[in-house]
DNA sequence: AGCACGCCGACT
DNA sequence: GTCGGCGTGCTC
């Protein structure tokens, strides 16, 4: 509707996913009328000489003097965003800083991102004629035609549980059908759902926080902190299935590998409704199902990763963010959002509830919760009689080590399997070794594509110390015989891996299996499952990566000792301490579930470092009262805004020469006001200094309050757009980074 | 991002 | 004499 003394529209402003920052202007399709057509919805559109797929942002004046071209058709009869979801992602637009058509374009399941259609989101059932009524008796015993005439003379049945109650159903009803015994039907999608099973009573501490969820009915933020075995889940489940009785769709999201088999059994077992999942796991066109499905209002509950915070809920009642804290909900490429941030961008739109539940929150959640924005509700309780693990720091400082443990974790180990219990070894290292080094000449095998002359990236031995693999670039080769230097044969692998771990462990404690349990091991999705599965609660060593931080429930884990606590203790990365607060407490949680109790030891050169100190005196709350002062004292966030500007080029210069320039632009941009809310740092070199043959720079900016760092960014951005530096180089906006590498 | 246009080296 | 290198510019 134009305001009075405005132009009347002319044309339709599309979003299209190419990285220029504007709309483009078309006239509606042949035949259509301007008014029928509304924003969010989907639109091809000619472009140059092909045809892209874009979305209306709305209409307008077209610009006088340019040439408008007629758009080819609009595929669906209705947007495929609406309402809040339409706004939201403008916001996200906004927030980025990106180009609408990119934003749209991520927003969607890639098969409606392709233009496919809306897919159909009806399950289909089988059913017996009358004709299969009267001939069923006629059929031959025992045959598959047979048994699934008599399953379905009980009633139609939908493919699912045919899937699960009768091998080669598929030719029986083929034959049925031939007969013209059984026909297909189609029915609301997942219309059968088992009948919900009433879980544990909940402890006052669970019912307290339940009670507190229920009581809000419009948008409001809570973090739920709870140490591990706390039973967060249960309030999840109460909260949804509060949601659920109020007739409103839940939306679940959950870090990469949180999302397991388990997990969903649990959630379909308890709620009595379809569960939705949404991961990378799924095809294409069954994304594409259950994002339509949602936006048809079937699906009720939507458990997803990352990218399912797009997912449309035309009934919203509740969004919960599971483990709020981990760095899987960041999206580190194209739109660089932020899953847990834009979930409350929604909630507060929806007027729904935020529940943001982890053990270890993230700084800037915590942040929120001292200040009062958050409601913040604690679990401090573990659920049953199991008690918190006790925490021993170890000193190897002088302590012969093999393979990077002390003689006194070996013993511990040994003792702990004895007493028929299972041990972690953590390591965030893959591979068997991270260096290869040359005894007589001190040259190291590194990436030829992430090195330069000041630094180098060295490449980690694996395969038992056959092959040289880079863990930044996926470049690999085999390992060298002899130094390409000296030509000695002193090439000695240095420092620790899960292979090497696995090695030593594997020989000193042959009577007991030994897995190693890292991405080179679980490769398949189901892999970890299976793994932890065939080991049951026998006694036995696990070892491995970030990837046993959480998960996969071990109630015979009774010790866990972690080998490379001081690798995150002295890194340049402002979140470091942040990062390896939350893997130490996450990991120790794993020790210790059931009556068995839990012992779990950090070994360290650095036993007074205050981070341990802290962690071990007063837990991860003290540690993260103590790190929020030091950040506000250090000007990092979450007292400070950042945004990154990132640029890789072929040459060194031609990054730094983009970044130099822009950072002229934002100097200029900033005179006045601005400048003294907005530091510039840089342009630097990136931690990674190349990375995959590409050289990396980045410029940070950051400042006491967001609008001055959008506003800047507001007015600075277009002429960044048209430098003729930004054509030679690969460069990207950050708002809010949470890795500097 | 694609894709075309455009002006300089090694091949049939 | 052409095929093709990637610099520059545009896409309603």
């Amino acid at each position: 509707m134009p305001a009075p003394g405005s132009t009347p529209p002319t044309c339709l402003q599309v979003a299209l996913p190419v990285p220029v920052p504007r709309l483009f202007d078309y006239l509606p399709p042949e035949g259509q009328s301007l008014t029928a057509i509304q924003a969010g919805q989907r639109i091809r559109v000619p472009f140059g000489n092909r045809e892209l797929l874009g979305v209306v942002a709305g209409t307008g004046a077209a610009e006088p003097g340019v040439e408008l071209r007629r758009a080819h058709a609009l595929p669906d009869a209705e947007p495929v965003f609406t309402g809040e979801l339409l706004e939201s992602l403008r916001w996200l637009t906004r927030y980025t800083h990106a180009p609408a058509g990119e934003v749209f374009a991520t927003a969607l399941p890639a098969s409606l991102r392709a233009g496919g259609p809306l897919p159909d989101t009806h399950a289909w059932a089988w059913l017996l004629t009358e004709a299969g009524i009267t001939g069923l008796a006629g059929l031959r015993r025992n045959t598959r035609p047979r048994r699934l005439a008599e399953l379905l003379e009980g009633g139609p049945c939908d493919e699912d549980r045919l899937e699960r109650e009768l091998d080669g159903w598929r030719g029986a009803a083929r034959s049925l059908a031939r007969r013209g015994f059984a026909e297909r039907i189609a029915t609301p999608a997942f219309a059968h759902a088992p009948a919900p099973q009433p879980g544990p009573l909940p402890s006052a501490e669970q019912q307290a926080a339940i009670t507190a969820i229920a009581a809000a009915d419009s948008f409001s933020p809570a973090l739920l902190e709870g140490v591990t075995g706390s039973g967060k889940t249960e309030v999840y489940l109460h909260a949804i299935a509060d949601c659920l009785a109020r007739g409103r769709q839940a939306l679940v999201l959950v870090p990469e590998i949180g999302l397991t088999p388990q997990t969903l059994a649990r959630f379909r077992a308890r709620l009595g409704v379809p569960v939705h999942a949404l991961h990378s796991g799924l095809t294409d066109n069954e994304r594409a199902r259950v994002w339509t499905a949602a936006w048809r209002g079937e699906a009720r509950v939507i458990v997803g990763t990352r990218s399912a915070v797009f997912t449309p809920l035309p009934d919203a009642g509740l969004i919960v963010v599971d483990e709020e804290h981990d760095g899987s909900y960041k999206q580190q490429d194209g739109i660089r959002y932020h899953a847990r941030d834009f979930a409350l961008v929604r909630g507060k739109a929806l007027g729904v509830p935020v529940l943001l539940g982890s053990a270890t929150p993230s700084l800037e959640t915590l942040h929120n919760a001292l200040a009062g924005r958050f409601a913040h509700l604690r679990l401090r309780r573990r659920a049953g009689e199991a008690r918190p693990p006790a925490v021993r720091i170890l000193d190897v400082r002088k302590r012969p080590l093999q393979a990077g443990l002390a003689p006194e974790t070996l013993e511990m180990i040994g003792a702990a399997l004895r007493d028929g219990g299972q041990v972690l070894v953590f390591k965030n290292r893959r591979g068997y070794a991270p260096v290869l080094l040359c005894h007589d000449c001190g040259w190291s095998a590194q990436c030829p594509r992430c090195s330069t002359p000041a630094q180098g990236t060295p490449l980690t031995v694996h395969a038992g110390g056959g092959k040289l693999v880079c863990h930044h670039c996926g470049h690999r080769q085999t390992r060298p015989l002899a130094c390409p230097d000296c030509a000695s044969l002193a090439l000695q692998p240095q420092g620790i891996g899960t292979e090497r771990l696995e090695e030593l462990l594997a020989e000193r404690f042959a009577d007991w299996p030994v897995l190693r349990i890292d991405r080179g091991t679980t490769q398949r999705r189901d892999g970890l499952a299976k793994l932890l599965d065939e080991l049951g609660d026998r006694p036995g060593v696990l070892v491995g990566t970030q990837i046993l931080a959480k998960g996969h429930d071990l109630p015979n884990l009774t010790r866990v000792v972690v080998v490379g606590v001081d690798e995150g203790l002295f890194s340049s990365d402002f979140r470091a301490g942040e990062k390896l607060a939350q893997l130490l407490v996450q990991v120790a949680g794993r020790a210790g579930r059931a009556q068995r109790p839990g012992e779990v030891w950090w070994q360290t050169h650095h036993p007074d470092h205050r981070l341990l100190h802290d962690l071990i005196n007063g837990g991860y709350d003290t540690f993260a009262r103590d790190e929020l002062v030091q950040r506000a004292a250090a000007g990092f966030p979450p007292s400070t805004y950042l945004a990154m500007l990132r640029a890789e080029a072929q040459q060194v210069d031609t990054a730094g020469a983009f970044l130099r320039a822009a950072k002229a632009i934002l100097h200029e941009a900033g005179a006045g006001a601005m400048q003294a809310a907005v530091q510039l740092h840089g342009p630097v070199t990136a931690p990674m200094a190349r990375r995959a043959g590409l050289y990396r720079m980045q410029l940070v900016l950051s400042a006491s309050t967001r609008p001055v760092l959008h506003a800047l960014l507001d007015a600075a951005l277009p002429a960044i757009h048209a430098l003729p530096e930004a054509r030679r180089t690969r460069w990207s906006l950050d708002v809010d980074p949470v890795d500097l590498y």
